[in-house]
DNA sequence: ACGAGGATGCTCT
DNA sequence: GAGCATCCTCGTC
């Protein structure tokens, strides 16, 4: 888990910037006795006021007050009625930057996912399935991954492994601009569905 | 591998 | 009341 004031430094710079240098980080939940962590994969960048994308766009609602804590702030949101997805809160107080956590790779508690998910496959690859996996929902809404039971730790993508930028997924404007960000392993070709 | 369609509930206009 | 920052199943090829 990242300490407070590293957490500071690793978020300095552009949100676009910062959900980059995301990938390869681990999320970890504590739940009921049950562990999980996954190290991230795929994340989509939002920058708040200056993005027409953003659930924050419009200013501060609320739905996305936990988008204007202190960063570290998860922001989980329901998304078709169904499913849970959460933000990670990347900018000062009041600034509402936050980073998409969309997919990752299962590194402990797979058993735990697998029961979670209902299935043994696709268990993390997409934001609904990663809260699904890691346990993740509304009750987590401006929680702290600095100090809650949805944490945030650094980590390094494995050697070889390549990031991928393309347009943001799901979304109906400011298609243009390529925040999303996609790490895969050597030898893997970032097939079109990922793209 | 890919595409279509349905489920489902909350948020904001 | 429209529109979702989605996922799953089942149909094709």
């Amino acid at each position: 888990m990242y300490p407070p004031e590293a957490f500071d430094e690793f978020i300095a710079g552009d949100v676009v910037d910062v959900a980059r240098r995301l990938l390869g980080d681990r999320v970890a939940t504590d739940l009921n006795g049950e562990s999980t962590e996954v190290m991230l994969t795929e994340v989509e960048a939002y920058a708040g006021e200056r993005d027409p994308a953003s659930h924050a766009f419009r200013g501060r609602t609320p739905r996305n007050v936990s988008m204007f804590g202190p960063p570290g702030t998860l922001y989980v949101y329901r998304s078709y009625g169904i499913h849970w997805c959460m933000n990670l809160v990347v900018a000062e107080t009041g600034i509402p930057y936050a980073v998409l956590l969309r997919g990752g790779v299962p590194l402990t508690g797979r058993e735990v996912m697998e029961q979670r998910r209902g299935r043994t496959d696709h268990l993390v690859d997409g934001p609904g399935k990663l809260c699904g996996a890691l346990g993740v929902t509304g009750e987590h809404d401006g929680t702290s991954v600095l100090d809650g039971p949805v944490r945030l730790g650094p980590g390094r993508l494995p050697e070889g492994w390549q990031i991928a930028a393309t347009p943001r997924v799901g979304i109906s404007v400011a298609k243009a601009r390529d925040w999303r960000f996609v790490a895969f392993p050597p030898g893997e070709r970032a097939s079109l569905s990922r793209l």
